[in-house]
DNA sequence: CTTGACCTTATACCCAGGTACAAGGTGTAG
DNA sequence: CTACACCTTGTACCTGGGTATAAGGTCAAG
């Protein structure tokens, strides 16, 4: 059941627009699909999931350059297995500080949640919330 | 030593471009700063902290318009400490939220650096790499 | 054969987040 | 007073990632 869906099947079932479809192909984010005798475009299901492994990291953050870079491993691209597992490697170490740096963020405003809280445990809540007044102050070095 | 910096003094120490500053001001992420007597921006210690704060949380891929929201609470804004309290809560979730993912794409790339080491820890390595040929494929349903 | 939904291309436009450039004011050094 | 580096504003431009629109081709139904 090697389905072959149209442009527009394609664009409804992943929930993007067929424009999208035609520019990730222009950009050669994704390869020219097979084509109907009359001219459209026919992708098939290897180039279905391709596209949502795409929205899929997309929804991560990563740019269309990172995913093409990925995409370009995964595709082979004539690199040596030696050139695959660097850039590999590179991109894992790229994702792991990302992690670690949202992760920095997330554990310095999680806190402020707490204060608020135990503020908001007091007699009279509602009133202005001093919990916030040392988010980006304190431990900047700021490196001259 | 509340030290006032011109603009390209904080421009310079914060390694982005005096135009940069000006734009971000325009925008309203930050406050105006004090003008010398002849209309020179003079920026002090708090404008140049909340500069970096906004850097260093901008290197993690937040908008400017997330950095303003969360700049919004750390301003106060005359919210209630309730109101502050949800929304640092669910910029906790998404920052959480994000982590996640990114961990799982990780854990998706991370296995196979291992399988191309395995392959180059073979007699003739060099070869063209097999390693890749499940990354997007195999797990999705892509709900139809 | 016409209509309507779909497809094609090309081109133009949009938003975010800046960057560059031009025309002019400031201020210190010589 | 002149240079010169710096500041100001305004406006134009650039990249990334699309979206919209126009002008036309395809094809199944009536």
């Amino acid at each position: 059941m090697t389905s072959l869906l149209r442009t527009g099947e394609v664009a409804q079932k992943l929930g993007l627009n067929s424009q999208t479809l035609y520019f990730y192909e222009r950009i050669g984010l994704i390869p020219a699909p097979q084509r109907s005798p009359s001219g459209y475009r026919l992708f098939g299901d290897r180039d279905v999931a391709r596209l949502s492994f795409i929205m899929r990291i997309k929804a991560l953050g990563l740019s269309l350059e990172e995913i093409k870079d990925i995409l370009a491993l995964y595709d082979g691209e004539s690199l040596t297995c030696r050139a695959i597992q660097e850039r590999l490697e590179h991109k894992v170490q790229e994702l792991d500080q990302k992690i670690q740096r949202l992760q920095a963020l997330r554990d310095e405003l999680s806190p402020l949640v707490a204060e608020c809280q135990t503020f908001l445990d007091q007699p009279t809540p509602e009133g202005e919330c001093s919990a916030l007044r040392d988010i980006g102050l304190g431990g900047e070095p700021t490196e001259a």
